[in-house]
DNA sequence: TTCCCATTGTAACTTTTGTTACTGAAGAAA
DNA sequence: TTTCTTCAGTAACAAAAGTTACAATGGGAA
């Protein structure tokens, strides 16, 4: 365990730190899909990401979602800092996208490194800052974009998250992400492909060029 | 000074601390309509609101632009805490809703004070916290709502912030705000006048019952 | 193999939003 | 007063996105 924090936050934490961090920290291996948290769920321990990747949800009362942003290794949940301070319920969903390892952090602990440690703090409002930009982008996107746009937009993100060309997903699947109905995906999936953007298969999109 | 950081602010900050910020602070006062930021402005000092209210907007790339949410009393601009820390340029810009005062801090004290008070490094992340749950809510507006009841909304968050039922604005700055067209909100409008909701005049808006 | 079901393709249509163009009214300026 | 500019109302149309319905296809299950 030790090992894996060092890899990937040994740049952001004193050596102290990472001794603590694995000393109360409890590994969490999760496979891709699987539910992390639940809209309404009280957290009381805050995840570091050592491999993989999460994707986070919004939903409205309807049953309706939207895919907010992705965390990748070195991430935490921002959501869930807020959360865990503040005592309140998660106003999102997290849904691992890959196969993912995690440490999670009592809360308790959190607050004590606030106060003791520099680096821990830089880390927590650093994650604070890179979710607020995560946000304005996604904003940007909804606001400004076509959803021609942001479907592009959408693969490119997943080819990224997955480092593969190959996006493994239904149309269906897709259009949930988006928010928006599998026919609207289709349609435009299928414009891409005569434009030579991407090529389609079953269960599957290739991207050629994007 | 001394006066009006207690009132605001001596809920949440130890008396030791409101003299600090009260010795090192600046106050600035605004009209309704003052730029206060503007996008890519390197910002060295922070703002704490004391009275009125400010506009925070997103541009992209056309000079299309969007109302994110508004600061209030109380509030400080969790962009500027980022930008200010990161050494980054603003991503968004401010504008004065109503005549307003502010006290600025120099970003130096924020740090230091990060690691000297505790009542500081929880205005800090409750500033974040609060942030991120406004942003949700834009984002669940944009992505959620039909521009009816967005508009709606936007007409209820002028009231509160506002204090007024007469909301005092054209068209076309409403139009600008929700990053839509004037006749498309001329559209709406009259349609809200005539299920009785809102009453419309000359560069006003009056709500009856929304 | 045959059957079944999830997935995809596509047409036809509706709704929502955006655009263009023109009108008249309010109110400030000359 | 007359003139001019801003603001609002509205029609007609275009574009984007959502909806409904149905056909075709691929790949596993029986």
């Amino acid at each position: 365990m030790l090992t894996n924090i060092k890899e990937n936050f040994s740049h952001l934490f004193e050596d102290k730190l990472i001794e603590e961090i694995s000393q109360v920290g409890v590994i969490k291996e999760v496979k891709g899909g699987d539910k992390l948290i639940e809209i309404g769920d009280y957290l009381r321990s805050m995840p570091l990401l050592i491999t993989g990747a999460i994707k986070i949800f919004r939903e409205d009362g309807e049953g309706d979602e939207l895919l907010l942003y992705f965390l990748e290794p070195g991430d935490t949940c921002a959501m869930t800092l807020t959360c865990c301070l503040g005592q309140k319920k998660s106003e999102i969903r997290a849904i691992a996208e890959l196969d993912t390892n995690l440490i999670m952090v009592p809360v308790q602990k959190m607050e004590e490194w606030m106060g003791r440690y520099k680096s821990w703090r830089n880390f927590v409002l650093s994650s604070y800052h890179t979710r607020l930009m995560e946000m304005l982008d996604t904003i940007d996107s909804i606001a400004f974009l076509n959803m021609d746009e942001r479907l592009m937009k959408y693969l490119r993100d997943k080819r990224n998250i997955g480092k593969s060309d190959v996006i493994v997903a239904t149309h269906q699947e897709i259009a949930y992400d988006l928010h928006t109905s599998r026919v609207v995906v289709s349609r435009l999936l299928k414009k891409l492909e005569s434009m030579g953007k991407i090529e389609l298969n079953r269960n599957s999109v290739k991207i050629i060029a994007l």
